[in-house]
DNA sequence: GTCTATACACCGATAGAC
DNA sequence: GTCTATCGGTGTATAGAC
């Protein structure tokens, strides 16, 4: 068994349940049925073991994207892959994803540097400056439809969150819910 | 001059700088020109300035909103409040807007009696629901409609906050945002 | 109401044995 | 690699004078 790994997804639950401050390094050691040195073996610091999570999971997230939209070249279908798949991967993962959303609000994300979220975001960007400028989609500041994808998944994540329901039928609200999302930033011919 | 709001005041420019946790209650002390135990004469706990602050603001956004659409009784007109206000708030008021965001997404949010939210969307719900009963809106779950408009608004100030511009042209992309929701979420005839 | 001084709990991190 | 024991620092909150 690995014990960093272990380590970390006793972390993350803790985190998600009690935030960072309220989850003290001793308690996440003890629930993992370790020791508080051999947290600080493998984590120099509290602080990386917090920001190593975070990019941990969202490199898992990132990776299902690239997964998803794999040999994909068409505009639409690529946006559905940067859409969908971090909302399913959410109703898998819900505690890693409720992890990015707190840690993407908290003065932690300062601590992360500003490359490895840009890692993230520009292969995005690129493509819809590329959907711009082909006039599939609308002209308008590619940020702002990056800004727009990123509300809406927020939006539909937690609107899942708050009203569960089977998955055939949070399946058709992400279908859904895409349509609607598309219908907003592409030109209708 | 009221001691009590200068420590909030202070309070709120530190915790949205360093964070709940990153703030001591001794330094907001100190940099509102006060000693520790004044602080503690005026809130019994940290945890009680953090939270009512949250409710303090979450009062003025109200407040600005229901201002705005007084005798207002078109659903569209209502939701363009709903939806734009917050956003011009926020152009006014970034920090505080900032520590909503901060709050709202942190596990303090729990300490907030669930009334007390409600007692915010509650009034919304009940315009949108009246919306989709009139067919002005379109026949999916106010709910869901609540969240896309949530997200939305969300979308379009982390644009903003990302990319400056003067206020004429805020004020355009605002507009502009509000016409691109209602056109995702009404009945077009 | 406001201050100074301080109690005292807690937490991150280290040292050193095994 | 993993443990036990513990140090030093920090932070919330209180006591009591003014």
């Amino acid at each position: 068994m690995d014990k960093k790994q272990h380590l970390l997804d006793t972390a993350l639950k803790l985190f998600v349940e009690f935030g960072f401050h309220g989850t003290p390094t001793a308690k996440i050691a003890k629930e993992a049925g370790l020791s508080s040195g051999t947290l600080f073996y493998f984590f120099s610091t509290k602080d990386e073991l917090v920001t190593s999570l975070y990019v941990d999971i969202k490199g898992k997230m990132t990776a299902a994207i690239m997964d998803d939209i794999e040999g994909e070249t068409s505009i639409k279908k690529l946006i559905e892959g940067y859409f969908k798949t971090p909302l399913f991967w959410a109703l898998n993962n819900p505690i890693e994803f409720s992890f990015t959303v707190q840690f993407s609000n908290s003065p932690y994300l300062n601590q992360v540097a500003a490359k490895e979220i840009d890692l993230h975001i520009a292969p995005f960007l690129t493509i819809l400056k590329r959907g711009v400028k082909e006039g599939t989609l609308k002209n308008i500041d590619p940020q702002l439809i990056f800004a727009l994808v990123r509300g809406h998944t927020f939006s539909i994540h937690q609107y899942l969150a708050e009203n569960p329901a089977d998955l055939e039928k949070q399946s058709k609200i992400i279908a859904e819910s895409f349509l609607m999302l598309w219908e907003m930033i592409a030109v209708h011919s």
